[in-house]
DNA sequence: CCTTCAAACAATCTACATTTTTCGCAATAG
DNA sequence: CTATTGCGAAAAATGTAGATTGTTTGAAGG
């Protein structure tokens, strides 16, 4: 089992010798997750049960655990009697999962900031100077983005962080799966220059530690909206293509 | 395999004939997520595969896949290495999540009624009517309240249909499920005499159907609150007892 | 063009092998 | 004498291989 041996070893020292056994469902299920976010797997892709299996060495019956963990979090579909698939993307069901997003992350922030601790606020000046040090990376310059990627969650998070409710938190996190699928397809296919997002975070951040419940619930949902609209152009550029 | 063959049997008759093949994998996730919301698998209780495999005279591998299903809901605990185990019930959590019901279905409801159309408000009504001709069965009657459940499902599916995002929907159905736990532990400690939550949910209903989202999310929220204050006053009794 | 049937393929399940944790009991240190 | 550590043995979780069941495909026949 190579690839798992490489990665445990990895991992190992990566976190600090903190040196978690992981199954190997586990261990699929991760790398699963991250190659559909990623979209190395594709959009509609069939996952064939034997194809995941020696994709990451490992056997089926650890495979198929991974699949269901991740059905129930809506990112492979399940089709009983005829296995998994990645699932779709599409204009549609991006529109209804930012304007979710927007839902329940603008809640979210609201109780954080009623909520608000010392503590909290040093996390979400941390976090937001983490991530306007991290340079988005293109797919042309050899692009990983995964930095950005970790950073950018790790900022949004900061801000919900202090709202009381775990399951809110969880949704949250899983909406931010899905988002960062379409990001990805949106990166492949950029053809508009990028656009500052530093600048958009700092708007979020600034209202957010002034205590302004308002204008920072504005900022994060035209961040939101944003994002959606510069999606919609580019999908509906390769659309009519 | 008498328990899978009765069931399909059973399931077959009630549906209309939609003879819906099943795998032994999904047999296993309902039976499990029924008796785990019944409170029939005990609040810590440890799952062992061998024993939950006899349980619903299935293989380890299906019932493997079932709990790795239900882990992603939350619905059993997942400890690596070590096994499953029904997820604790406790005073905190419950206010967490009545909190966050709150908070996602107004806002789901206030969607709803924002975009209502005729066909929504026919099914509102027409679930509050089943749902107020159904008793609801206490344990010591012999009770099974799986109908009054169901039908109590159906009405808050029914106000929340049209909010127009299928994974909000999705999150709330997720606390039904976690609020359903509760209610159980609920019923079987009952002191307190039965409210009337026929009143309660005609209420609701009404501000729905008149359009009055504000007194609608209010309704809502003062029957999630009220059944938190029973709960909370139950628990404590059991607490200090 | 639509059906029928069987071979090929793939998902699912069972049985068993392997790995890891748990638990009892003894040995040892405090 | 009590508490702690260190062994196995037993139990339980995890993984593998292959049997079984169901679905798909494609050619032959209506």
């Amino acid at each position: 089992m190579t690839l798992v041996d490489q990665a445990l070893a990895e991992s190992k020292a990566g976190e600090g010798s903190r040196a978690e056994k992981v199954t190997t469902a586990t261990f699929v299920y991760q790398h699963l997750r991250r190659d559909i976010l990623k979209g190395e797997l594709k959009p509609g892709q069939k996952l064939q049960i034997d194809q995941v299996a020696a994709r990451y060495s490992a056997g089926t019956n650890p495979v198929r655990e991974a699949l269901n963990r991740l059905s129930s979090e809506r990112l492979v579909d399940r089709h009983e009697q005829r296995g998994f698939s990645v699932p779709q993307l599409s204009l549609d069901s991006l529109r209804e999962l930012v304007k979710t997003r927007c839902w329940l992350e603008a809640k979210a922030l609201e109780e954080s900031i009623a909520n608000r601790t010392q503590a909290w606020e040093d996390n979400v000046i941390l976090t937001y100077h983490r991530l306007s040090r991290t340079k988005v990376r293109l797919p042309e310059e050899g692009g990983d983005n995964s930095e950005w990627e970790i950073k950018h969650r790790a900022f949004h998070n900061a801000l919900i962080a202090a709202c009381g409710s775990s399951l809110l938190i969880n949704y949250c996190n899983e909406m931010m799966d899905h988002a960062e699928r379409y990001r990805y397809i949106s990166m492949i296919i950029a053809t508009t220059p990028r656009r500052d997002s530093n600048e958009e975070h700092r708007l979020i951040m600034e209202a957010t530690i002034d205590g302004n419940v308002e204008l920072a619930k504005e900022q994060l949902v035209n961040q939101y909206q944003t994002t959606l609209r510069l999606l919609e152009e580019q999908l509906e550029i390769v659309g009519a293509a």
